[in-house]
DNA sequence: CGTATGATTGACATATTTCAAGGTCTGTGG
DNA sequence: CCACAGACCTTGAAATATGTCAATCATACG
């Protein structure tokens, strides 16, 4: 398929490069003009600051997001009132899928750092995706692919021991931002250990003992927020994963769309 | 919204009845020759016999499917070989919603018991949804009410202890059965205890002396397969978790379609 | 500079797993 | 129809990973 006007098109992929409808139109072959119409329904919403909410549970949902920069997450509260975090969403990463249902955020969504956000009317997303396939397509790829990840996730918290969630995890940060062009091994964690912990399903101490362990291994370095990995073979083992992209990657890795 | 020709309707309703595709597309005022589109497209495989497979990881995904009677429990394999159990899916609960993004099976999915399965080749699904904005936005809650669900589980797992998640277990069998018509209060387990442990992250013996403990609390009875609830709201207060439909739950509770 | 918050570390408690044995049901073939 | 094999389930005792409690330390922040 060829691109005429390439050079309008040059700039939509511009604005859009660093979200993650970037690869959910891209490599579709979607007309110029559906491209546009795309980007025309996007909102950019004023940076939220660290704490801030972005939706809390209950809130009707009206948009689907998409984290331009920062880092998000999203928990929700067990019955008692604590606090279960169910995921960290990366640039790039989208959110509130999971409020489609019901039309309510089940979950809370809340910012760990200054983070610019892209709001996405799901109403005219949808129509949207009525009259471009291709993104009808992309959409239920994308939602498809939560929800492979959230099953790589149970597995993680069925089977695995406390060493390999935490190798896991830190590969999975390693991963995604890896694909989004940081390195991919040195990065800050942006999260409070606390919420690493209540994320893998550990308690606090067991983290903190397990990044003096795999420091003490020689697998990490770990000063404060900040993480340098060292030996990503050594924490795949630890892991017990193949070196796949893995968790709670929303990112397409292969470059053509393979069903259709 | 009124429906001409309503015998012809109820015919259809007859047909798609226990199906997943009843609440997908009939409370949207789908007119009926795009109700009769929908029909057309679906194919009725043969029983699957216990033990047989549905599919296996790596097949290549063509169409998603839908339980019509039978259990099918889906399994994916770590990376040293284990199973580990993601779910199990009761008459009218769809499948393979997470190959869509890869066009390959993640999971395999496996017949518990003599099984019959609605095949729905997702290409012409797709095509459908473009035809029939309805069926487009049922898709997308579908999806993300499986989000939902696996959000909520991974709540179960990294959160509580053993006792609370055989309760929550036994609720979501008993809610998911009885709407859909079955008894909430006596029913066979068709999954082996050692299916139970590994869907719930927990060793057999564990779960063996959890239905010992519950029975001996007055919880339930417990014969072999067969379960018998005594006292729900106890079940509940184990589970800490609300009188809620939950965990795995495909069907839409409410009436009405609350977005839109 | 002092206070609050988060992180680390140690000692102890415990839920759950592991290991081991025995029991029960089911289906099969003689 | 019975006996047997194998799978499945249950139960007990011991091992252990992880959680809990508590104190200290470091860092960030006002």
């Amino acid at each position: 398929m060829s691109a005429p006007k390439i050079l309008d098109l040059g700039s939509l992929k511009q604005a859009c490069k660093s979200c993650s409808l970037h690869d959910l139109c891209l490599p579709l072959g979607v007309g110029d003009e559906e491209l546009q119409m795309l980007e025309r329904i996007i909102n950019r919403k004023r940076p939220l600051q660290r704490k801030d909410h972005l939706y809390r549970p209950g809130d009707r949902m009206t948009s689907i997001y998409a984290v331009r920069s920062g880092t998000v997450k999203t928990y929700t509260l067990t019955d008692d009132g604590q606090e279960q975090i169910t995921g960290f969403h990366l640039p790039g990463e989208l959110l509130g899928l999971d409020a489609i249902s019901d039309g309510v955020h089940p979950c809370a969504a809340r910012a760990l750092e200054t983070t610019s956000i892209c709001e996405i009317p799901f109403d005219r997303l949808e129509e949207l995706s009525v009259r471009i396939p291709g993104l009808q397509h992309q959409l239920f790829r994308i939602m498809s692919r939560e929800i492979q990840t959230d099953e790589h996730f149970m597995m993680l918290l069925g089977k695995k021991a406390s060493d390999a969630r935490l190798a896991a995890f830190l590969l999975s940060l390693s991963n995604r931002l890896g694909i989004r062009g940081f390195s991919r091994t040195e990065f800050n964690l942006t999260m409070s250990r606390n919420d690493i912990a209540n994320y893998l399903g550990l308690a606090v101490e067991t983290v903190s003992r397990l990044f003096t362990r795999f420091q003490a291994a020689g697998l990490i370095l770990v000063r404060r927020k900040l993480i340098t990995i060292y030996d990503l073979d050594g924490l795949y083992t630890v892991a017990g994963t193949q070196p796949v992209e893995d968790l709670r990657n929303h990112h397409n890795g292969n470059g053509k769309s393979p069903p259709m």
